[in-house]
DNA sequence: CGACCCCTTGACATGCATCAAAGGGAGTGG
DNA sequence: CCACTCCCTTTGATGCATGTCAAGGGGTCG
């Protein structure tokens, strides 16, 4: 999986084209907008409501008829195939909207992950917010091109990358969301599970490669829920794929 | 990998949810909207160009200074690590609109699958489209928004499909992008290869899952560039996952 | 007619899935 | 405070789908 494809191929692979992946990946991840403070003039229109763990937020299906953002704790975007097949699409953080796409519908289910703490808004008050301010919807655009562009990154993730390289990428993307440093310790919210579900892999190769990590010095794993980033060098060199394996 | 993971997973996947997952998939891939009418005002801004097979429209990095409408032959969007190994993100057919989301510089690289004729705008003079008219604005929204969905859609078919399911899922999609129906002939202008690197598999397993098709009676392959559509109903069931394998 | 390119098929290798069982850690009841 | 249970994680043994390597096959263009 991890070899050259063929010889043309290989010459693709210049320096510049490196350059350009490296930069790709780490650019932000993270909106660099904030629509968050437009929405404090709806808040006569919001309303705040708590989760338990595993709680479901909405279904795939449901009309979108709020939009949600998270206050605390963390949640999934999954979809279920009627095997029982699942995939997580993305987790959501504090400060994170969900359900601003427009869509009539929502195309996945969302589970909260710890307790979580939402305001939501009518879906037609936060679409009414754009029309009189260009600078709004010029954000919102921005967050939707933001997500396309992270949705498309994850393609690429699962697409091309092996095991170690997808946990190497996705703990990476973690710790840009989070403020994390290297050296420093990475909360991570979701269970085992909830990661092999949205790096299409199972529970047991997603504990096989932290233990490979692990054992690298990449990072260290004081208990389940936290990571030490001892090495991000390594962990770019995985997920930008300059060395295979 | 196409096995049930586990009973309290088998349990969510329960008839409605079917149905959930089968409106998603068939649901329109093709965005609803045609922003490219309004295009029309920007008719002295813009030029044609011409691309022959092969050939870079742009390149992954570069400054995103123009917005493009394929006007006849396709165009592959991919991005290359630095060992080789290439994503297609998507494949951009006559009537589509490539560099529209939010981005100062393009996330990927457009290629010529065919001789591809193509209008370029300014991309400034097209972000003033929509200043002054909400439809525009809403239909651009929504086109974002629609290769959002897309771009999800796909995530998960390279997370949780095998080989036989994801080539049933991309035959579906190029069949309903280009108006083929059940029991007609679907041109594939793109080679083997590009198959592979977007559905995250390897040319040989593109061709042992197409001849599996052809096998069962779901496909007929008149030639490497067509297939004839026998089975759609076995085509579903294999994208929706209702039958693993 | 020949060269090239892409597609196809076969034989073999391997990374990940699967199946199975043991190892914590947190909450609960005695 | 300890014993117990439950759930999640971890590790091991094995199998399989897909990757890899190799060798033809067939169409197209000069």
């Amino acid at each position: 999986m991890s070899t050259i494809l063929s010889l043309a191929r290989i010459e693709t692979g210049s320096r510049d084209e490196a350059r350009q992946f490296r930069k790709s990946v780490l650019s932000t991840f993270r909106a660099p907008v904030t629509i968050s403070e437009h929405l404090h003039m709806l808040r006569e229109f919001s309303s705040r409501q708590q989760f338990s763990r595993n709680e479901t937020i909405f279904s795939e299906g449901d009309d979108a008829i709020h939009v949600y953002r998270i206050i605390s704790g963390s949640v999934r975007l999954c979809r279920h195939m009627p095997d029982g097949r699942r995939h997580i699409a993305d987790f959501m953080l504090p400060g994170d909207l969900i359900g601003f796409a427009e869509c009539a519908e929502h195309p996945f289910t969302a589970e909260a992950i710890t307790t979580v703490t939402l305001t939501s808004y009518p879906r037609n008050q936060f679409d009414r917010l754009g029309e009189g301010d260009p600078q709004v919807r010029a954000n919102l655009l921005s967050l939707v091109s933001t997500s396309l562009w992270t949705a498309q990154q994850h393609q690429f993730v699962l697409s091309c990358q092996n095991a170690k390289e997808r946990l190497a990428s996705f703990i990476l993307r973690m710790a840009a969301r989070t403020d994390v440093l290297s050296g420093g310790r990475l909360d991570l919210s979701m269970g085992r599970q909830d990661i092999a579900d949205h790096l299409g892999l199972t529970i047991e190769t997603i504990c096989r490669a932290i233990a490979a990590l692990k054992s690298d010095g990449t990072i260290a794993v004081p208990n389940s829920h936290q990571l030490i980033l001892k090495d991000t060098g390594a962990l770019r060199a995985l997920s930008e794929g300059n060395v295979p394996q």
